[in-house]
DNA sequence: GTCTATAAGTCGATAGAC
DNA sequence: GTCTATCGACTTATAGAC
C-alpha cells in the first residue's frame, strides 16, 4: 500500500504526523523542529500551512471533541432505548480510537497545554459531554437496566477505560472493529449489570 | 492544620512539589525555575538537594512503580482465593491512589520522559506487574468465579480504571476510603461476572 | 512553497561568593 | 544551603531571498 499521506493535503499531512509525535513525547517536549524532520522539511517552511504550533494542537484537539459532541447529539437524539444509546456511545468511542488512534491519545492529558479561547471551548465540550452520559446512565438505570450504582463512578469508569482503549487498540490492530465494540459493551455496561 | 511539608526534609518537600507540578503541566512544561518558586527558592539552589530534573521524575516514577511490585508479591503469596487477590490488588490501587496522589498519576505518561536506566527498569516493573494481573485474571476464570471473558481486554479496562482513579479521587477527597474500595471491587471485577 | 539566517526568549545546569 | 551570574544549547516564530 502506497504511504496514505500522498493523498492528504500538506496540511493535513502535516496534523497527522504532529499527532503522531505528540502522543509520543508529549506536547511540549515534540518541537517543530521534530515535527519538520518527520515531514522531511525545515521548520520555517511548516510555517506556510499552520500558523503556530499552538494551532496544530488546537485543531487536532477541538476535532475530535466536536465529533464526539455530534456523535453524542444524534444518539441522544435517536429514539432508541436509554441502554441502547450507551451501547452506542460505546461504539462512538470504539469507532473514533479506530478511526483517530494518535490524536484521541492527546484527549486524556495534552488539552492542558491549549491556551486562550480553545481551552475554553475544549473544556466546555468535554463538560458537556460528560453531563449527558451521566444523564444517560442515570435514565438506564431508572428503566431498571443497571443496578443500583454510583452513578459518577460508574460513568468514571466506563469512560476511562474508553480514554485508554487507543493504548490497547494499538497492539491489536488486526482486530474485528465490531467485535471490539460488542466486547467493550459487554465489559463495560452489562458487567455492572 | 500545620503545612505538612513543615515535617518533611527538604528533598522531600521537592519531590511533592515535582510530582504536583508535573501532573498539572506535564514533566517538559514544568522548568526547575517552576519548582523552585514553589518552593519559594531560587533554581540553582535545587541542585543541593536532588542532582538533576531527569533524577526528580526517576524517583517519583520508580518509587510507586516499586510499591505496586512490593504489593504484589505480598498479595500473590497470600493464601487466599484467586478472585480475593483480584479484590485485594483492587483495594491495593485504591489505596496508593490516596496516599499518593499526585504522583500516581504520573504513571500512566510521563514514564515516556525516562531516560536511560531508569527507563528500563520502569517498564520492567510495569510489564511483569501486568503479567501477574492477568495471570490473577485467568485463574479467576478457571476457578469459575468469572464468566468467559476476553482476559487481555478485561485486564486492561480494569487497570484504566484504576489508573484514571487519582482524577477522580481529587475532586472527591471526602469519600470514605474503605467504601471506595468497595465500590470499585463491584465496578471492575464483580461487573465482569 | 521552501529555504537560510536570525531575533528574542527559555531551558538545565554549574561556578563561586557568602 | 542559598544566593547571583552565567554558559551553551534549544525554543517558537519571522524576514526576506529564490
Amino acid at each position: 500500500m502506497p504511504n496514505k499521506n500522498l493523498m492528504l493535503s500538506r496540511k493535513q499531512q502535516i496534523l497527522n504526523t504532529a499527532a503522531r509525535l505528540f502522543r509520543k513525547r508529549g506536547y511540549s517536549a515534540t518541537s517543530m523542529r521534530d515535527i519538520a524532520r518527520e515531514m522531511q522539511m525545515e521548520a520555517a517552511s511548516l510555517y506556510n500551512h499552520i500558523n503556530s504550533k499552538q494551532a496544530i494542537l488546537s485543531e487536532l484537539l477541538l476535532h475530535i471533541a466536536q465529533a464526539f459532541t455530534d456523535g453524542m447529539f444524534e444518539i441522544k437524539n435517536s429514539s432508541v432505548s436509554n441502554i441502547e444509546k450507551l451501547e452506542q456511545l460505546v461504539a462512538l468511542h470504539v469507532q473514533m480510537t479506530v478511526d483517530y488512534t494518535d490524536a484521541i491519545s492527546l484527549i486524556p492529558n495534552e488539552w492542558v497545554h491549549l491556551e486562550g479561547d480553545a481551552i475554553k471551548h475544549f473544556l466546555n465540550l468535554r463538560d458537556q459531554y460528560e453531563k449527558d452520559f451521566n444523564t444517560l446512565l442515570e435514565a438506564a438505570v431508572k428503566d431498571k437496566k443497571l443496578g443500583d450504582i454510583d452513578i459518577d463512578l460508574a460513568s468514571f469508569s466506563i469512560l476511562s477505560s474508553l480514554r485508554w482503549l487507543y493504548s490497547w487498540y494499538s497492539k491489536n490492530r488486526h482486530t474485528d472493529v465490531e467485535k471490539l465494540k460488542k466486547e467493550m459493551i459487554r465489559n463495560l455496561i452489562y458487567g455492572l449489570k
